[in-house]
RNA sequence: GGGCGUUUAGCUCAGUUGGCUAGAGCGCGUGCCUUACAAGCACGAGGCCGGCGGUUCGAGUCCGUCAACGCCCA
């Protein structure tokens, strides 16, 4: 083809220019005949989109595009898909805070309500269907934004495979698969304690706790006994008195032997509850015996199961304790009137006045610091209500669920290795199955209803299942096989379940919904189970972890055969990036800045799985490696037309691409080992040395003519076509620019550079290490003397073993040409370069 | 309290199974307009490889221990 060398080569621009021609000839676009062992398929992480990209999102992503691209490369048929998390709690809170409103169940649906311009103020109260229309307005605009940065970055995907964690197909395949695993026992529905945020008001999952130090107080409580005397109890929670249906020690705790089968009684309410031993009351913590109350921690939680205690609730979903007394009380409704209604930490302080005037408070409380249970998007304590809601048993009450599970990660191929102890540590540390039911609104459906009796009570244990083909379902608004919509609600009739899925509980079906398990038997079959699995260390516990229940579950195999777990990405200071913080620097103003392929070459010049920290300066000489890569092409493209490779003749030509074999063999060795960073040092570190050695080396030669010249030609364009395509995973942009100046078609479909390309053009690596061992002695003369490099030189002499003797001679004209001396004198021995100036005019 | 990771030049990081005087880039210094590139090139200075102890003929690399920083868990 005839060449198109610009004269002013430049970066800018080409992110849009590449993306279009991409987009065009659909570059990337996935070939579905492919069979499973010519595809490569990646289990890409779906973002969540609400709210904005920051750099860490851009970092692992353009990692695992260097390896999408390396396999592309090599061979494989890459399917590459990429979706987006949008259902969940982060999209209700960004709608509400975007539009200015809240979610009101109760209100019926308004088809003419349009999303405001400005938020309302106050917020507007909004039924759950139109609710549920703009987060999917809004997340339809957050994901435009995504992908418009994905492509500026040069993510290689398939454009046409993505999918929402909200769309219809998930949906299905959510529900399907949530169905397939109510069928084999593996979901099941049970009324329980469990963790509860008293703001959002739903239940929350093991995964998304987290402890926070909090101030607090111990109280020393007193508890008279119904033989005579008194019991004294420590507690932070004192407020739960009225709960209280035990006292508890451990069985062998000699001061408290004596008391167990008898009973004591609450203060002030005056209850007569139990004295029972458990070895999970710690005798070293407060006055070693503890108040059980239904339900003030974890611990009583299984104090209460295991000790078949009886239940006395008091704190509704809402947060605040029961406006009505209960009927354990009802002898002292005054007492419990004064905390009726109040939040806990309200409670709290009615309820030790009223300890402090019967003088059951035997010292001040002592103020404390202790951990705090939260849900980790929470703002107040976690307390624990009493509900029915949805498990998938997880290997948490099931011992050899949990040994197959530490099985799969055993077998999964983790890189770095070390990531895998995060898997291990999570499973074995499982106290409860996957609670997956959540009390919100924009989620994917628990597909189910529940029968109506005659009598108006539910009967939740002949729950009807929608048909598969009748999936998704929204059982609030769709009716179930054989009823229709006015029974709803009715005796006789049924209602829908209310809840909504766990994000997760999509999210862990992320090949499925890809691979198109639910719908297309075909494709599945051709990439699952998947190759690679990326994604950040972070979300270990839940993504991956899940992602492997699901999996093991419904196929009985491993999801994907390999994980890569990218590292943390810090602020310049080695801070952890933070909105709160204001330290979120985002990719697009990066992108803009250095360009995609500069922000590309830090996210790849980081080794895998290690945490790093954002560094212009890295970004900087990525951004000059783009500019040599266009300026190098520049000059080896600016002499003849394709010279045939087998013009090599010269030594020092065939030297070079000898040593150009290694670099290929070991970026191919590290992309291999899914170790991209290495791929990229080895590549830059020969691309270096090759334009500063032996591109000045051949350079005089190169611009004259003659088989000579010819064989730098050819050796020069063998060598450019290898360091493009060696750098082409890792700066798309400008190596498909260069590319597109002297070949056809894109450079990201080329073949991967090999080893045996260079068959039969090779030489002795030697000679061009001798030959630049000689210019750098020269060079450093010139430069002592303070000299420009084309300073004559009068008198060069080398001294060296006979073999490199040889090989020098073997070069010998390049050598004058580079280093402007007059001839060269050889003599045998310790190797050595005496250069001397020519006099200055 | 437990686990994992990190600690090498002023800064950011390489250093693969233990093996010659420990490397790169940035920054710094001295020079060079050299016809691909001044957004460049050449040359140079700069390091008890976190501390201590051990294994070994030999340790940045292996073992133990301590410390600092980061992350995860309790």
């Amino acid at each position: 083809m005839v060449r198109r060398v610009p004269d002013n080569p430049s970066l800018d621009g080409l992110e849009a220019k590449w993306d279009a021609v991409w987009e065009q000839n659909g570059t990337y676009r996935f070939d579905r005949t492919k069979t499973r062992e010519e595809i490569f398929s990646i289990d890409t992480p779906p973002p969540t989109v609400s709210g904005s990209l920051h750099m860490g999102s851009a970092f692992g992503y353009v990692q695992t595009d260097s390896h999408a691209r390396y396999r592309r490369m090599s061979g494989k048929e890459v399917f590459y898909p990429m979706g987006w998390d949008d259902n969940g709690l982060p999209t209700e809170r960004r709608v509400q805070n975007y539009y200015g409103v809240t979610c009101d169940p109760s209100l019926p649906y308004d088809p003419d309500f349009q999303p405001p311009a400005e938020p309302f103020d106050p917020p507007k109260a909004i039924s759950r269907q139109n609710f549920i229309e703009l987060c999917h307005i809004l997340t339809a605009e957050d994901e435009k934004q995504f992908e418009r940065t994905w492509r500026t970055l040069g993510l290689s995907v398939d454009w046409r495979q993505t999918y929402a964690t909200i769309d219809d197909h998930s949906r299905r395949t959510s529900q399907k698969a949530f169905l397939s695993n109510l069928a084999r026992g593996e979901a099941y529905m049970q009324e329980a304690p469990v963790l509860w945020d008293i703001d959002f008001r739903s239940a929350v999952a093991q995964a998304e706790l987290e402890d926070r130090e909090r101030p607090g107080h111990t109280h020393r409580i007193g508890f008279p006994r119904t033989d005579g005397g008194e019991v004294v109890i420590e507690t932070t929670r004192p407020e739960l008195i009225c709960s209280c249906v035990a006292l508890v020690a451990h069985p062998d705790d000699e001061r408290y032997q004596p008391l167990f089968g008898k009973t004591v009684k609450t203060p002030v309410f005056g209850v007569e509850v139990p004295v029972v031993a458990h070895p999970l009351a710690d005798p070293e913590k407060g006055t070693g015996i503890a108040m059980v109350c239904t339900f003030g921690d974890l611990t009583d939680v299984t104090w209460w199961r295991e000790l078949q205690l009886p239940t006395r609730a008091v704190i509704q979903p809402d947060g605040r304790f029961q406006t009505e007394t209960p009927e354990w009380l009802s002898h002292a409704a005054d007492s419990y009137q004064r905390v009726a209604g109040l939040f806990s930490n309200q409670a709290r302080r009615a309820m030790v006045e009223m300890l402090a005037e019967t003088g059951a408070l035997k010292e001040e409380p002592k103020p404390i610091t202790h951990p705090v249970k939260f849900y980790e998007k929470g703002e107040r304590p976690l307390e624990i209500v009493t509900s029915r809601q949805w498990y998938i048993r997880n290997g948490g009450r099931d011992e050899a669920l949990r040994r197959a599970l530490l099985e799969r990660g055993d077998e999964l191929h983790w890189v770095p290795e070390f990531m895998s102890v995060r898997y291990k540590h999570w499973v074995e540390g499982l106290n409860g199955d996957w609670l997956i039911s959540r009390q919100r609104f924009f989620g994917v459906p628990i597909p189910i209803w529940y029968p109506i009796r005659e009598d108006g009570t539910v009967d939740y244990d002949n729950p009807i299942l929608p048909e598969e083909d009748q999936l998704p379902v929204d059982p609030t608004t769709d009716v179930p096989p054989g009823y229709d919509e006015s029974q709803r609600g009715q005796p006789g009739g049924f209602v829908g379940d209310p809840d909504v899925m766990d994000t997760w509980a999509t999210s862990s079906l992320t090949p499925q919904i890809a691979g198109h398990w639910a719908d297309d038997p075909d494709m599945w079959e051709r990439v699952f189970p998947m190759d690679i699995r990326p994604q950040g260390p972070e979300i270990i516990r839940t993504w991956l972890f899940s992602t492997v229940v699901r999996s093991h579950y419904e196929h009985g195999i491993l999801p994907w055969h390999t994980t890569t777990i990218n590292g943390w990405i810090l602020d310049p200071d080695r801070k952890k990036m933070s909105k709160s913080k204001g330290n979120v620097i985002t990719p697009q103003a990066t992108i803009d800045e250095f360009g995609a392929d500069a922000v590309r070459y830090w996210a790849c010049h980081a080794r895998p799985g290690v945490d790093t920290a954002l560094d212009m300066g890295v970004m900087r000489i990525g951004r000059r490696l783009a500019i040599k890569v266009l300026n190098a092409s520049r000059f080896v493209l600016g002499f003849a037309d394709d010279v045939p490779a087998d013009a090599v003749s010269e030594p020092v030509d065939r030297s070079m691409l000898a040593g150009l074999v290694e670099v290929i063999r070991a970026a191919t060795e590290a992309f291999e080992a899914y170790d991209y960073s290495r791929a990229l040092e080895v590549a830059e570190q020969a691309f270096w040395e090759w334009t500063d050695d032996y591109v000045e080396l051949v350079k005089g030669r190169a611009y004259g003519e003659g088989d000579a010249a010819r064989s730098a030609h050819a050796a020069l364009q063998v060598a450019l076509g290898v360091f493009q395509r060696l750098f082409a995973p890792f700066l798309p942009f400008v190596t498909e620019e260069v590319w597109s100046w002297w070949r056809e078609g894109s450079v990201h479909r080329q073949p991967w550079p090999s080893v045996s390309e260079l068959d039969g053009l090779t030489g002795d690596p030697s000679v061009l290490q001798d030959a630049t061992r000689v210019l750098a002695e020269v060079r450093r003369v010139k430069s002592e003397a303070k000299a420009s490099m084309k300073t004559d030189l009068a008198e060069l002499k080398v001294t060296a073993d006979p073999a490199a003797l040889e090989r020098i001679r073997s070069v010998e004209a390049d050598l004058l040409e580079a280093t402007r001396a007059p001839a060269i004198e050889y003599a045998e021995g310790e190797f050595a370069v005496h250069a001397v100036l020519a006099p200055q005019e």
